[in-house]
DNA sequence: CTCTGCCCTGACGTATACGTCAAGCAACTC
DNA sequence: GAGTTGCTTGACGTATACGTCAGGGCAGAG
């Protein structure tokens, strides 16, 4: 199984970055990198105690600053990061805790996402309220 | 009694409240209401010293709230509850600035709710994945 | 008249998420 | 071989958003 995808996969996958490198990937600092690591999000190779980063560590990186994009905690982005961690493994507790953890992060963005959509309907009112007042004192 | 509709209305419109009863009507505290006036995005009267809120505050508070559960920061829906006030002025330079920057906000907004769905196709990924394995595993 | 309850204003403490030196090692360049 | 660049680990500083006393006032109940 250790096919052509796989191969072709590894050129990418084997793609190795500096601290420094990741974080300009992703408009951070090294030192926002280093913070992450310490609180347990990153947990880069190293080489001669120089930091190392795999595909996999950039992927979690991504994820991570999308999260919190969105508004979520360091805290809470750990334990979502440890769900895909998890997810390989096979253990009935271990897919109950992923399924549980999901759904409760489901609920929570999808009613954000209720919250946000209620706003945005509010700005658009403002938005076009505006606009025609200033049309009808052109016009 | 005249209309009850007019007199119900009036009620709520006219209502007053202390800053232990607005915070609790939100699930906030009351220090947390005294530090938004502090940061100036709350401005009660005042009766002998103490704060007495009325529908507009209470209005205000609960926008405050909304946004901040989308990961507003404070100094942000200090602006934007300025956006409301504005509405009402004619001037131009005002309707212009209301304009820019609700559409700003709007940008924005749409930009965080394209994360979250992103985010939550992915959840729904894992959340079926596991489900899946779970359903194999006991079949 | 004291007790209870709610209010007030500072002032200091805390958690989160980093930024900013400081001091030092290693490799490459001139 | 001195300088530049990039990495390392602390240690301390900063902005946000409050929590938590501390100390005091007013108003009604007993």
């Amino acid at each position: 199984m250790a096919d052509d995808a796989t191969m072709s996969k590894r050129a990418d996958a084997d793609t190795l970055w500096s601290i420094s490198e990741l974080a300009n990937a992703f408009g951070v600092t090294p030192r926002t990198v280093r913070f992450y690591e310490s609180k347990g999000l990153l947990t880069p190779q190293r080489v001669g105690g120089q930091r190392v980063y795999t595909e996999t560590d950039r992927k979690r990186l991504s994820l991570i600053v999308r999260a919190k994009a969105i508004g979520s905690k360091l805290a809470d982005i750990k334990t979502f990061l440890e769900l895909y961690g998890r997810e390989g493994e096979g253990r009935a507790r271990q897919l109950h805790f992923v399924i549980e953890r999901t759904a409760d992060e489901i609920a929570k963005l999808e009613a954000k996402r209720d919250q946000i959509d209620a706003t945005l309907n509010e700005l658009h009112v403002i938005h076009e309220g505006a606009r025609r007042r200033l049309a009808q004192r052109a016009g």
